[in-house]
DNA sequence: TCGCATATGTTAACCGGTTGACATATAGGC
DNA sequence: GCCTATATGTCAACCGGTTAACATATGCGA
């Protein structure tokens, strides 16, 4: 491994010299600039970065905790989420929880052993939150874990109520809502206060089924939405608090020769990349999946520089109506 | 902070108990190891692993470079690579490429500056490949780069021949065969040369198209798709390179009023979650996405430990055959 | 009583780069 | 000829752990 004392003995200067071109401080002349960037070439020599950190206290790294990368709606916002790291000088230690306590323990645990410099809370089965080092910057999605805590979310309630009012409006007159798992204190569970807000309002029937994130698993979805229409066949309209939860829930209208959007309307939720794939198209409530990766970033750099950020960060939601309603 | 300095003090031991206990060397009393441990859980004492990395010269960190992780099929790879590599004990750093040159390479230099331990490449626009250091351990996903670095692949020329093959049994005569970038130097590539031989072997009238993966513009590939249609109105088998691609000719044959799979029958690629989350259903072949992620981190770890590696590692695909033939 | 296993301390070097304090030297302007 | 900006060197401490070498002390079995 090349060292920085290999560069300064070759170009026949000191460490300092070196140093001071690596992090533009001093005077130093061109002659002195181009050899020591010569040398540095001509043995192929990248600072070691681990050094850097352990002097200046800074990574450049961010933790991401998400339940899975392979959910479209963490895949997409992942890849926003690095993008503006790499963008602002940073990098993503991806940590995938499943949902398992356990593991979403020991992810914060590692982070904080590796001395990120901020963490992005996608992920939230613990309970007990004051683990978290205050100091540490953090923010997280969907979930208010404290009033010192920045979180990023969409507008949930308002994404449930344009849901279940267009149901209504389309004449759906027993409409069922899969939802996440209610028990987890998350912001998206504003979703099914909204529906159930609104049907009560309008005095529609209803009917509620919660579920557990599991991509892997569709078979079993599958199975639980059959039950759902055996026990209540004359659902019309689905709200499905995710667009992979919906594409479930056409696949199997389609097997019961349900039309779409004539025998039962379908609104999903999140607008990835697979609500316009599918056929008929989702109609579905677009979350800002850029802005929010974006700003999940912008808040972070924000806490590192000890300025101020807003802690409430709710952003609109927009209904996109396709073809399933 | 807390350092190990602190844990010491307070323990009214030194620094080198303190290490012993935390690394587990020479003697040490149950009493000390409690003392130390109550301490270390009052001060909420982390070792920090920067400081660790440094003196090692091991960082557990093995970066990720793929063209984006919003693809799906990279999304699941990329979900099992991190599950693997945490059980192994490593780390993943995640580096979307979009397939940019400059990035491509940035995101190398980067990586080699935070001393990784090892890079996965899913990601190859370089055409130079003698950058990369010999001594680093890496592993690449569908290239091979040189006789050195191991790679994984799946068996891409069988792919494409049970796809085609498939199509043909199935009574196709004109059969489109939606491609990726050709030019780039991919072992995918192999599914084309499949198609290609396979149909010249039958006789079979054929036509392909190429395309450069940009999930996020799917409105370009039905376009391309439409084009396609209009071109040759007579295609009535489609075999796309991957399953996203698949489902935007679904998309497309849906507008246009064809039937699949009595008009056009369709076989995609990857057997990623989209595929069985269509309607109908979508025929594929299966990449054993699993298998490769756990073989990435073990040929990675192989490499970390000296050990030697099988450099071709060519891992069976398997028709999956669903409502679309 | 000797010897050895056990238990802990002392000291200092090391990982690779950063930085502050201070010294030294040269060249150009006034 | 003095002052100052420019250019580089010397030296050592520091970031937070790890480790080797050696010292010291205790307790127990033979």
């Amino acid at each position: 491994m090349t060292t920085i004392k290999d560069v300064a003995q070759k170009a026949g200067v000191t460490v300092t010299t070196v140093s001071r071109i690596l992090n533009n401080r001093g005077y130093i002349s061109d002659a002195t600039r181009q050899k020591v960037h010569a040398v540095m070439e001509e043995l192929n020599y990248q600072p070691n970065e681990i050094a850097r950190s352990l002097y200046r206290r800074k990574s450049n790294l961010i933790g991401l905790i998400i339940p899975t990368v392979a959910h479209p709606f963490f895949s997409e916002l992942s890849s926003y989420i690095e993008y503006y790291a790499y963008e602002a000088g940073y990098k993503i230690l991806l940590c995938n929880s499943h949902l398992d306590k356990v593991k979403e323990k020991e992810y914060l645990d590692m982070l904080k052993r590796n001395k990120v410099d901020g963490i992005i809370m996608g992920s939230h089965t613990l309970e007990v939150d004051d683990y978290i080092n205050p100091k540490l910057p953090i923010v997280t999605f969907d979930r208010c874990i404290s009033n010192d805590i920045p979180y990023i979310s969409s507008d949930n309630f308002q994404g449930g109520k344009l849901a279940t009012s267009l149901l209504i409006e389309r004449g759906c007159k027993k409409i069922a809502h899969i939802s996440g798992n209610l028990n987890l204190s998350l912001l998206a569970n504003k979703r099914y206060e909204a529906f159930i807000a609104e049907v009560n309002n309008r005095n529609v029937e209803h009917v509620t089924v919660q579920t557990e994130i599991n991509v892997f698993d569709s078979k079993q979805y599958e199975k639980l939405i059959h039950r759902l229409f055996e026990e209540h066949p004359d659902i019309d309209g689905v709200f499905s608090s995710s667009d992979n939860m919906a594409a479930n829930v056409i696949k199997v209208c389609y097997r019961l020769n349900k039309n779409i959007p004539a025998d039962v309307k379908i609104i999903g939720y999140d607008d990835t990349m697979v609500a316009s794939l599918l056929v008929p198209q989702l109609t579905t409530i677009r979350q800002p999946i850029e802005e929010m990766g974006r700003l999940a970033i912008e808040l972070i750099i924000k806490q590192i520089n000890q300025e101020e950020v807003e802690k409430k960060n709710i952003l609109p939601v927009k209904l996109i109506e396709r073809e399933t309603t």
